[in-house]
DNA sequence: ACTGTTTTTGGTACAGCGTACGAAAAAGGG
DNA sequence: CCCTTTTTCGTACGCTGTACCAAAAACAGT
């Protein structure tokens, strides 16, 4: 058996070294000829571990899921899914380009899979019919997505796109909203207790009908 | 006044020409040399319009949002805020490619700027503090953008990666999704039910701190 | 030991990308 | 009529994903 060149690198190595480059240099410094180069592949040889760049996008989003255990399922399903949405924040915090790769797309990967049917796991006891349990964990993702966005937007717009902001609200176009900003305040909204508003809101009301 | 050579085309006329071709090859077909040739302009001359093509990106989001009209505020704020999401829902179904340029990042584009302005109106009854009534509307967005993302996965996910779910479910690795798909039945949650769901769930659970 | 067979490696090459640069063109002001 | 200002767009460069293919490296059978 095992006829043929051997292979000299693995699509685990190629996968990882992908995300370490986008973790700290952005996801559009992923490029194949760099990825190679950092692993002292040749360019061409990714293509054996790795059907296109594309592709391996994908597998970066999937791989970075597998790095993060899912908690216990203890039964109480609002404490089951908080949790849940925990891990998915950390996910996104620990890789901030995961939200670009998932954009507009539902990836199947088996870390995510493993996501998805602890969600439903931990949604038993709610007793929703199947078809609810899949829409809502679509949604909750969607909200830890806006959230850890919001949250790094908010640490990053200052700096960032503030003039365009600042622009606008000068105007006077926008009254409520020049209130709101200069009103000001701590954000303090913790995500903990977000998170358990989206949760028991939606739930509850699901389970209402 | 008006020294110089006169404009050949408007910033306008870029962003339109770049938004009728996202809406029917995709993103990845707005090139700066396609996008020229199609208002009949050099490759450089979009330059002049567009500082560069992550910005025209943006520009199209803005210049899309601009063809929606915001419903009137009643004051009912579960009306008026399931009626903006409803214009959100269009806008991104209409230009299925916002979602990408979006991920990620929280633009203010004097459009996107309008819609804000607007749940901040709508909201108003409520009675809850800016910063509240600030991330609450990002989470209502966060929810429009992953209704819209699954339900057109739902349409196209049964002919795209459905071999991979398939594998996934035959591994017997994920009893509770294989259940649920097995179990079938038809989505059939509509927009407006889920909506109202998240928008009274939410506010409600503010208000009450 | 030699000769297929099979697989991986990685160099070369190509089309297409964003865009820097600069010469030409087109307007108004003096 | 020329000077200044602004826009136009051809040319060019470096970078991208990746098709193609010869060379390399392993095993199987003789």
């Amino acid at each position: 058996m095992a006829r043929g060149r051997p292979p000299a690198f693995t699509r685990s190595q190629v996968v990882t070294a992908a995300i370490r480059v986008a973790d700290s240099e952005g996801l559009e410094a992923v490029t194949m000829r760099r990825i190679a180069s950092e692993i002292g592949a040749g360019a061409m040889s990714l293509y054996t571990y790795v059907p296109d760049r594309e592709h391996l996008a994908d597998l970066m989003v999937d791989a970075a899921a597998g790095e993060f255990a899912l908690p216990e399922i203890t039964g109480d399903w609002r404490a089951d899914l908080l949790a849940l949405l925990t891990v998915q924040r950390e996910l996104m915090r620990a890789h901030p380009w995961i939200p670009s790769v998932l954009a507009g797309r539902q990836l199947a990967g088996v870390n995510l899979l493993r996501f998805l049917e602890h969600g439903l796991r931990a949604l038993e006891p709610a007793g929703l019919p199947g078809v609810t349990r899949m829409t809502l964990l679509g949604l909750f993702t969607g909200f830890v997505t806006a959230y850890v966005t919001g949250e790094r937007a908010g640490r990053t717009d200052a700096r960032d796109g503030a003039e365009q902001i600042a622009a606008a609200v000068t105007s006077g176009q926008f009254p409520l909203l020049a209130a709101v900003l200069a009103e000001g305040g701590d954000p303090d909204l913790d995500f903990a207790r977000i998170a358990d508003w989206v949760i028991t809101g939606l739930v509850d009301r699901a389970a209402a009908g």
